[in-house]
DNA sequence: AATTTTCTACAGAATTTCTACAAAATTGAG
DNA sequence: CTCAATTTTGTAGAAATTCTGTAGAAAATT
């Protein structure tokens, strides 16, 4: 996965508003997708629902400190990349961030070209400790390759099935319903509103080839609800 | 109180109306009782009158702008979740609406499956705080898998049996009307008068699938008056 | 042009949802 | 307390909805 060709996540955890202003649009306009969190427990709770590819964390915060956010973010096991942004140049917040698991550490005032340039080492960093390919119980994907093994065979999917294969895992053990899974492949948010049926037909086919191919049965339809790799 | 791909009520406020369409049509499709207002008046009336589990507010409104209702809602001490819908260019509107108090805000154009997931965090966070997981004594619900256990054991819902189980336990110990329920489950505002009979037929089956599984007697019958999640 | 992929149409299978009705339970008036 | 009216439960099954499988048309790719 190319990192300049894939649109990476970055959340902002900051309460100067005028700085959050510069850093959303600079960074913006770099094509990353940034979201914002103007306090502790906004912080909190946008990192509880989602991963992002790189936290900038501003350690002064109202209603928290952001040592609380890295501590919640070990706790949970969260791998998403952070970096501390602090206003004073304390050695001590330093070490102890980094300590807790911060990727880096920058002071203000910055560059804001400093900035991504720290966040591109970041993602970098970690996309390369983590691999390219998937591996749940006989199943193994390569993204890179778009290739899909079971015990070693190679499973020919086509391109959608390849989609919604990689989208049930991501999803693994949560409902996913017809109309996400239909957006979700046409990629468009557009009309494909009404009807969803060609979905029953893809969901056939891929269930058909990885059951040939021997794979355990982890696709379950949910009567009404959806579908669910159920792992 | 209802969650995820269920039953919620949604006020879209919007002036476009392709999107709002677009909208509509995605969130009914996922079970979402959708509302909508297409200028300032007609929003500041429905939030008047009535409450909403999420407001989607886009901030470019004809006739007044997006802040004034973020305002008002704060002012009436209304509890509605909400998230702001702004294009990309309104920075300082997406900050300062944080600031006012939003839940969480969606930068225009967005994936449909995105605004749902938003939908669904926040009205979870507001319902039942921050877990995807909630616990009644013996009783574990998912409501991302939908699925519910009893000391470990699956019991198999459907999707109706498990959106009144929802309900009942976001009412617990509240007195929930066979109208209300009816209401609630049918998603359908008009048909009030109708006979809502078929509620009994759900509540038996609810009722025996629970027993048989082993949990504790809690949803009682209350004679003329509906029903109650006891605790 | 040939091949592969994606989507649609439709029949019937499976599951859920709702209705009908008799029996049981509850309430309140006399 | 007794009885009638009302509401709820249980049983059964009809109606509606959703899903599967087959087949092939339309679209995309080679």
């Amino acid at each position: 996965m190319n990192i300049s060709e894939q649109l990476m996540k970055v959340l902002i955890i900051e309460d100067e508003s005028e700085l959050a202003k510069n850093m959303i649009s600079y960074l913006s306009d770099q094509n990353y997708l940034c979201e914002l969190a103007v306090d502790y427990q906004q912080a909190l709770d946008k990192i509880n629902d989602y991963t992002y590819d790189c936290i900038l964390l501003d350690l002064m915060l109202p209603g928290g400190t952001g040592m609380d956010i890295l501590n919640e973010l070990k706790n949970q096991n969260k791998e998403d990349g952070v970096i501390i942004i602090s206003a004073k140049n304390s050695l001590e917040d330093r070490i102890s961030g980094l300590q807790l698991g911060a990727d880096d550490y920058l002071t203000k005032p910055f560059h804001l070209s400093e900035l991504t340039a720290r966040i591109y080492s970041v993602i970098r960093r970690r996309n390369f400790g983590n691999a390219n390919v998937i591996e749940q119980n006989e199943i193994k994907i390569d993204l890179l390759a778009k290739t899909v093994s079971i015990r070693e065979e190679k499973v020919m999917l086509t391109k959608k099935e390849f989609n919604m294969l990689i989208f049930f895992i991501g999803n693994k053990n949560k409902v996913v319903s017809k109309s996400a899974l239909a957006e979700h492949l046409s990629g468009d948010l557009a009309d494909m509103l009404d009807n969803h049926d060609f979905i029953y037909a893809h969901i056939k086919n891929l269930k058909k080839k990885l059951q040939e191919a021997g794979a355990g049965n982890y696709l379950k339809t949910l009567y009404g609800n959806g579908y669910k790799w159920e792992i």
